[in-house]
DNA sequence: ATGACTCCCAGTGGGAGA
Protein backbone atom coordinates (compact mmCIF):
# COMPACT_ATOMS: atom_id res chain seq x y z
CA UNK A 1 0.00 0.00 0.00
CA UNK A 2 1.40 3.60 -0.90
CA UNK A 3 0.17 6.89 0.55
CA UNK A 4 1.65 10.23 -0.33
CA UNK A 5 1.29 13.80 0.75
CA UNK A 6 2.02 16.80 -1.48
CA UNK A 7 1.63 20.56 -1.19
CA UNK A 8 0.59 21.39 -4.86
CA UNK A 9 0.33 25.37 -4.20
CA UNK A 10 -2.61 25.28 -6.39
CA UNK A 11 -4.34 22.37 -7.78
CA UNK A 12 -5.74 24.78 -10.51
CA UNK A 13 -2.02 24.94 -11.73
CA UNK A 14 -1.09 21.60 -10.92
CA UNK A 15 -3.96 19.41 -11.70
CA UNK A 16 -1.91 18.31 -14.99
CA UNK A 17 1.36 17.51 -12.89
CA UNK A 18 -0.60 15.78 -10.26
CA UNK A 19 -2.11 13.27 -12.87
CA UNK A 20 1.34 12.63 -14.46
CA UNK A 21 2.86 11.95 -11.16
CA UNK A 22 0.25 9.49 -10.20
CA UNK A 23 0.43 7.93 -13.38
CA UNK A 24 3.89 7.38 -13.39
CA UNK A 25 4.03 6.19 -9.58
CA UNK A 26 0.89 3.49 -11.11
CA UNK A 27 3.50 2.24 -13.79
CA UNK A 28 5.34 0.42 -10.48
CA UNK A 29 3.66 0.73 -7.53
CA UNK A 30 0.10 2.66 -7.33
CA UNK A 31 -0.79 5.26 -5.12
CA UNK A 32 -3.36 4.35 -2.86
CA UNK A 33 -4.38 7.07 -1.08
CA UNK A 34 -2.68 10.73 -1.07
CA UNK A 35 -3.53 14.23 0.80
CA UNK A 36 -3.12 17.67 -0.57
CA UNK A 37 -2.50 20.99 0.91
CA UNK A 38 -2.94 24.34 -0.58
CA UNK A 39 -5.62 23.41 -2.91
CA UNK A 40 -6.72 26.97 -3.34
CA UNK A 41 -9.85 25.49 -4.84
CA UNK A 42 -13.56 26.40 -3.49
CA UNK A 43 -15.36 23.03 -2.91
CA UNK A 44 -17.62 24.17 -6.51
CA UNK A 45 -14.58 24.31 -8.17
CA UNK A 46 -12.57 21.39 -7.62
CA UNK A 47 -11.77 19.41 -10.59
CA UNK A 48 -13.86 16.64 -9.35
CA UNK A 49 -14.64 15.19 -12.88
CA UNK A 50 -11.01 15.37 -13.74
CA UNK A 51 -9.61 13.39 -10.46
CA UNK A 52 -12.94 10.84 -11.61
CA UNK A 53 -12.40 9.81 -14.37
CA UNK A 54 -8.37 9.16 -12.99
CA UNK A 55 -10.32 6.63 -10.95
CA UNK A 56 -10.28 8.89 -7.68
CA UNK A 57 -12.46 9.13 -5.17
CA UNK A 58 -12.45 12.71 -3.93
CA UNK A 59 -13.22 14.21 -0.64
CA UNK A 60 -12.21 17.98 -0.47
CA UNK A 61 -12.48 21.18 2.00
CA UNK A 62 -10.90 24.96 0.32
CA UNK A 63 -11.72 27.82 0.61
CA UNK A 64 -11.14 30.85 -1.93
CA UNK A 65 -7.27 31.96 -2.60
CA UNK A 66 -5.96 30.41 0.34
CA UNK A 67 -5.18 26.60 1.81
CA UNK A 68 -7.90 24.19 1.30
CA UNK A 69 -6.69 19.95 1.67
CA UNK A 70 -8.08 17.17 0.39
CA UNK A 71 -7.65 13.41 0.21
CA UNK A 72 -7.86 11.10 -3.16
CA UNK A 73 -8.45 7.50 -2.35
CA UNK A 74 -8.56 4.67 -4.70
CA UNK A 75 -11.37 3.35 -2.65
CA UNK A 76 -14.04 5.63 -0.52
CA UNK A 77 -12.74 7.01 2.13
CA UNK A 78 -15.24 6.53 5.42
CA UNK A 79 -15.86 8.63 8.56
CA UNK A 80 -14.58 11.44 6.28
CA UNK A 81 -14.12 14.90 9.57
CA UNK A 82 -13.24 17.99 8.28
CA UNK A 83 -10.92 20.70 10.07
CA UNK A 84 -10.32 20.17 14.09
CA UNK A 85 -13.06 19.16 16.21
CA UNK A 86 -14.29 22.24 18.71
CA UNK A 87 -11.48 23.95 17.02
CA UNK A 88 -12.99 27.34 15.50
CA UNK A 89 -11.46 27.69 12.39
CA UNK A 90 -12.15 29.89 9.44
CA UNK A 91 -8.81 28.17 7.41
CA UNK A 92 -9.93 24.85 6.04
CA UNK A 93 -6.45 23.01 6.96
CA UNK A 94 -7.22 19.37 7.81
CA UNK A 95 -9.25 16.43 5.95
CA UNK A 96 -9.42 13.06 7.52
CA UNK A 97 -10.88 9.33 6.66
CA UNK A 98 -10.13 6.14 7.03
CA UNK A 99 -9.25 3.65 4.01
CA UNK A 100 -11.41 0.29 5.30
CA UNK A 101 -9.27 -1.86 5.34
CA UNK A 102 -4.97 -2.01 4.40
CA UNK A 103 -3.49 -5.40 3.34
CA UNK A 104 -2.71 -7.39 6.28
CA UNK A 105 -4.96 -5.19 8.32
CA UNK A 106 -6.30 -8.51 9.84
CA UNK A 107 -9.26 -7.38 12.83
CA UNK A 108 -6.66 -4.32 13.26
CA UNK A 109 -9.31 -2.01 11.16
CA UNK A 110 -9.23 0.09 9.06
CA UNK A 111 -6.17 2.84 8.26
CA UNK A 112 -7.21 6.25 9.06
CA UNK A 113 -5.49 9.26 7.17
CA UNK A 114 -5.32 12.46 8.35
CA UNK A 115 -4.03 15.25 5.84
CA UNK A 116 -2.89 18.76 7.95
CA UNK A 117 -1.66 21.56 6.05
CA UNK A 118 -0.28 23.37 9.30
CA UNK A 119 -0.14 27.43 9.44
CA UNK A 120 2.83 28.83 8.44
CA UNK A 121 3.14 31.45 11.58
CA UNK A 122 4.77 34.11 9.11
CA UNK A 123 6.97 35.31 11.73
CA UNK A 124 7.91 34.38 15.98
CA UNK A 125 5.93 36.66 17.92
CA UNK A 126 3.03 37.54 15.46
CA UNK A 127 -0.37 36.80 15.29
CA UNK A 128 -0.21 34.22 12.95
CA UNK A 129 2.46 32.63 15.37
CA UNK A 130 -0.13 32.95 18.20
CA UNK A 131 -2.84 31.04 15.58
CA UNK A 132 0.21 28.66 15.24
CA UNK A 133 0.56 27.59 18.20
CA UNK A 134 -2.82 27.57 18.85
CA UNK A 135 -3.43 25.26 16.56
CA UNK A 136 -0.97 22.88 16.90
CA UNK A 137 -2.26 22.84 20.61
CA UNK A 138 -5.45 21.76 19.36
CA UNK A 139 -4.75 18.91 17.28
CA UNK A 140 -2.52 17.68 19.77
CA UNK A 141 -5.50 17.36 21.33
CA UNK A 142 -7.43 16.00 19.06
CA UNK A 143 -5.05 13.39 17.46
CA UNK A 144 -5.32 11.94 20.80
CA UNK A 145 -9.00 11.14 20.59
CA UNK A 146 -8.15 9.54 17.40
CA UNK A 147 -5.25 7.64 18.14
CA UNK A 148 -7.57 5.97 20.43
CA UNK A 149 -10.38 5.69 18.09
CA UNK A 150 -7.86 4.43 15.20
CA UNK A 151 -5.00 2.95 16.49
CA UNK A 152 -3.50 2.41 12.87
CA UNK A 153 -2.88 6.31 11.76
CA UNK A 154 -1.32 8.28 9.74
CA UNK A 155 -1.16 12.24 9.74
CA UNK A 156 0.62 13.16 7.21
CA UNK A 157 1.35 16.56 5.37
CA UNK A 158 2.82 20.09 5.31
CA UNK A 159 3.76 20.97 9.19
CA UNK A 160 5.51 23.85 8.42
CA UNK A 161 7.98 22.97 11.01
CA UNK A 162 11.92 21.46 10.55
CA UNK A 163 11.77 18.82 13.31
CA UNK A 164 15.58 19.19 13.21
CA UNK A 165 18.68 20.78 12.24
CA UNK A 166 19.31 17.99 10.01
CA UNK A 167 16.09 19.18 8.58
CA UNK A 168 17.48 22.81 7.55
CA UNK A 169 19.92 23.41 4.59
CA UNK A 170 22.10 26.25 6.86
CA UNK A 171 21.22 25.72 10.64
CA UNK A 172 22.80 28.89 11.52
CA UNK A 173 20.70 30.98 9.07
CA UNK A 174 17.42 29.63 10.10
CA UNK A 175 18.49 29.61 13.82
CA UNK A 176 15.11 30.55 15.30
CA UNK A 177 13.48 31.64 12.30
CA UNK A 178 10.57 30.52 11.50
CA UNK A 179 9.75 26.38 10.58
CA UNK A 180 13.10 26.06 13.28
CA UNK A 181 12.19 27.99 16.29
CA UNK A 182 12.09 25.79 19.78
CA UNK A 183 8.47 26.90 20.32
CA UNK A 184 7.25 25.21 17.01
CA UNK A 185 9.64 22.02 17.15
CA UNK A 186 8.20 21.72 21.12
CA UNK A 187 4.48 21.42 19.61
CA UNK A 188 5.96 18.46 17.09
CA UNK A 189 7.78 16.88 19.87
CA UNK A 190 3.80 17.07 21.63
CA UNK A 191 2.32 15.38 18.49
CA UNK A 192 5.43 12.82 18.67
CA UNK A 193 4.82 12.14 22.61
CA UNK A 194 1.25 11.01 21.32
CA UNK A 195 3.46 8.10 20.05
CA UNK A 196 3.59 9.02 16.34
CA UNK A 197 6.79 8.62 15.15
CA UNK A 198 8.58 10.46 11.43
CA UNK A 199 8.34 7.65 9.49
CA UNK A 200 11.32 9.19 7.02
CA UNK A 201 13.47 8.80 10.09
CA UNK A 202 13.12 5.09 10.42
CA UNK A 203 15.41 4.38 7.21
CA UNK A 204 18.45 5.49 6.01
CA UNK A 205 17.87 8.65 4.07
CA UNK A 206 20.24 10.65 1.86
CA UNK A 207 21.91 13.32 3.64
CA UNK A 208 20.27 16.86 2.54
CA UNK A 209 16.75 15.63 2.26
CA UNK A 210 14.86 18.41 2.08
CA UNK A 211 11.15 18.53 0.89
CA UNK A 212 10.60 22.37 -0.01
CA UNK A 213 12.71 24.88 -2.10
CA UNK A 214 12.14 28.20 -2.20
CA UNK A 215 11.33 29.67 -5.37
CA UNK A 216 13.85 32.66 -5.36
CA UNK A 217 17.58 32.53 -5.66
CA UNK A 218 18.02 29.22 -7.21
CA UNK A 219 17.28 27.45 -4.34
CA UNK A 220 16.58 23.88 -5.73
CA UNK A 221 19.30 24.25 -8.28
CA UNK A 222 21.46 24.58 -5.21
CA UNK A 223 19.60 22.07 -3.16
CA UNK A 224 19.07 25.01 -0.37
CA UNK A 225 15.32 23.75 1.66
CA UNK A 226 14.10 22.60 4.07
CA UNK A 227 11.96 19.25 5.31
CA UNK A 228 8.80 20.40 6.67
CA UNK A 229 6.23 17.71 4.79
CA UNK A 230 5.93 14.71 6.62
CA UNK A 231 4.59 11.49 7.75
CA UNK A 232 3.80 10.31 11.40
CA UNK A 233 2.99 7.14 12.17
CA UNK A 234 0.94 5.54 14.94
CA UNK A 235 3.09 2.66 17.26
CA UNK A 236 0.59 0.27 15.75
CA UNK A 237 1.09 1.01 11.80
CA UNK A 238 4.95 1.49 12.32
CA UNK A 239 5.45 -2.67 12.03
CA UNK A 240 3.67 -2.38 8.96
CA UNK A 241 5.96 0.81 7.55
CA UNK A 242 8.27 -0.10 4.25
CA UNK A 243 9.76 2.89 3.27
CA UNK A 244 9.11 6.57 3.62
CA UNK A 245 11.00 9.09 0.39
CA UNK A 246 10.60 12.33 -0.99
CA UNK A 247 10.01 12.37 -4.88
CA UNK A 248 11.93 15.32 -5.79
CA UNK A 249 11.28 14.57 -9.69
CA UNK A 250 8.35 16.96 -10.15
CA UNK A 251 10.31 20.02 -8.47
CA UNK A 252 12.15 19.50 -11.83
CA UNK A 253 8.77 20.20 -13.83
CA UNK A 254 8.33 23.56 -15.05
CA UNK A 255 6.16 25.96 -12.89
CA UNK A 256 6.45 23.35 -10.01
CA UNK A 257 5.62 23.31 -6.36
CA UNK A 258 7.44 24.29 -4.42
CA UNK A 259 7.04 21.37 -2.11
CA UNK A 260 7.98 17.86 -3.32
CA UNK A 261 5.56 15.15 -2.79
CA UNK A 262 6.44 12.50 0.24
CA UNK A 263 5.85 8.67 -0.24
CA UNK A 264 4.96 6.38 2.45
CA UNK A 265 5.03 2.47 1.63
CA UNK A 266 3.27 0.04 3.77
CA UNK A 267 3.61 -3.63 3.78
CA UNK A 268 2.14 -6.41 6.22
CA UNK A 269 2.70 -6.11 9.39
CA UNK A 270 5.79 -8.56 11.45
C1' DA B 1 18.82 43.52 1.85
C1' DT B 2 12.33 44.46 4.55
C1' DG B 3 15.13 41.36 -2.04
C1' DA B 4 15.06 37.45 -5.19
C1' DC B 5 9.69 33.76 -7.07
C1' DT B 6 4.93 32.21 -7.58
C1' DC B 7 0.16 32.30 -6.68
C1' DC B 8 -4.05 34.78 -5.99
C1' DC B 9 -7.38 38.59 -6.56
C1' DA B 10 -7.13 42.47 -8.05
C1' DG B 11 -7.21 45.63 -11.82
C1' DT B 12 -1.10 47.71 -13.73
C1' DG B 13 -0.30 46.72 -6.96
C1' DG B 14 -0.21 43.96 -2.74
C1' DG B 15 -0.73 40.01 0.55
C1' DA B 16 0.85 35.47 1.56
C1' DG B 17 3.70 31.82 1.41
C1' DA B 18 8.20 29.64 3.73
Amino acid sequence: MKLATWNVNSLAVRLPQLLEWLAVQAETAPVDAIVLQETKLTDDKFPQAELAAAGWQVQCFGQKTYNGVALLSRTPAEAVLRNIPGFADEQARVIAGTLPCGPGAGTAGGLRVIGAYVPNGQAPGSDKFDYKMRWLRALRDWLREELAAHPRLVLMGDFNIAPEDRDVHDPVAWKDQIHCTPEERGRLHELLALGLVDAFRLFEQPPRSWSWWDYRNLAFRKNQGLRIDLALVSAALQPEVRGCTIDKTPRRNERPSDHAPVLLTLGTGG
